[in-house]
DNA sequence: ATGGCATCGCGCCGATGA
């Protein structure tokens, strides 16, 4: 089984692109953020027929996630059922008895911004949410697009950082105090290459020179994290023509 | 190097992203 999470930057724009990947990787579950598309623009049809069923929640311009699945999704929620949002973030299915939860956290701006306490509300009340899902779901995944990089390791300059958004104290602990929820980060279950990141900017040949951070995270309650074998960091896309500044992520489960 | 780039919108610049 395998699980992946991927911050496409406008679906519109990248629907062949998460076409062709999906061909060489026929994986599972696919959590997609940023779709930037409204409901009635959503490329059913054509996800359809690539053999994925898929569930979806967007909104114009900004933010929009969907899953798309090989398998039947049951229990599909959109968003935070405890937190009133406008902003289309959260998408939930269970697919064979796993609850995934495909999360797209609110970019935050900087530290002295309101979206930056918008960002910091938000996480809290994923992190309420998801502790009383983990009381119905044993096996629960929350993959997705955490605007966090967790530690310094996950950032290639940290002196360049201190003072930014993605990596301030109060970011880290939001993710951390999520994660002692019970939850495993994957990526770091496994030994991985140093300077790993999952996003780059377009600007200043930031790929070319892996001038990135770690933002998209899969995490794994025990049971699940238990049955991961691996999980990986695909660049390859980011190589493509017109690419998306993310870099998908995929967990495998035994 | 406070630049650089990509996407969207009733566009020809401004907002947003990370």
């Amino acid at each position: 089984m395998k699980l992946v999470t991927w911050n496409v930057n406008s679906l519109k724009v990248r629907l062949p692109q998460v076409l062709q990947w999906l061909e060489t990787n026929p994986v599972d579950v696919l959590c997609i953020q940023e779709t930037k598309l409204t409901d009635d623009k959503f490329p059913q049809a054509e996800i359809e027929a690539a053999g994925y069923q898929v569930a979806f929640t967007g909104q114009k311009t900004y933010n929009g996630v969907a899953i798309l699945s090989k398998h039947n999704m049951t229990d599909i929620q959109k968003n935070n059922p405890q937190f009133e949002d406008e902003q289309q973030r959260i998408i939930a299915a269970t697919i064979e008895g796993i609850r995934v939860i495909c999360a797209y956290v609110p970019n935050g701006q900087a530290p002295d911004s309101d979206k930056f306490q918008y960002k910091l509300k938000w996480f809290a009340a994923l992190e309420n949410w998801v502790r009383e899902e983990m009381t119905r779901h044993t096996k629960l995944a929350i993959l997705g697009d955490y605007n966090i990089a967790p530690e310094d390791r996950d950032v290639h300059d940290p002196a360049a950082w201190v003072g930014m958004n993605l990596v301030s104290p109060e970011e880290r602990a939001a993710l951390k105090s999520l994660i002692d929820l019970g939850l495993s980060d994957s990526f770091r279950q496994f030994e991985q290459a140093e300077k790993s990141f999952s996003w780059w900017d377009y600007r200043a040949l930031g790929f070319r020179l892996n001038k990135g951070v770690r933002i998209d995270h899969i995490l794994l309650s025990a049971e699940l994290a238990k049955q991961c074998t691996s999980c990986v960091i695909d660049r390859v896309p980011r190589k493509w023509e017109q690419p998306s500044d993310h870099a998908p992520v995929i967990a495998t489960l035994a």
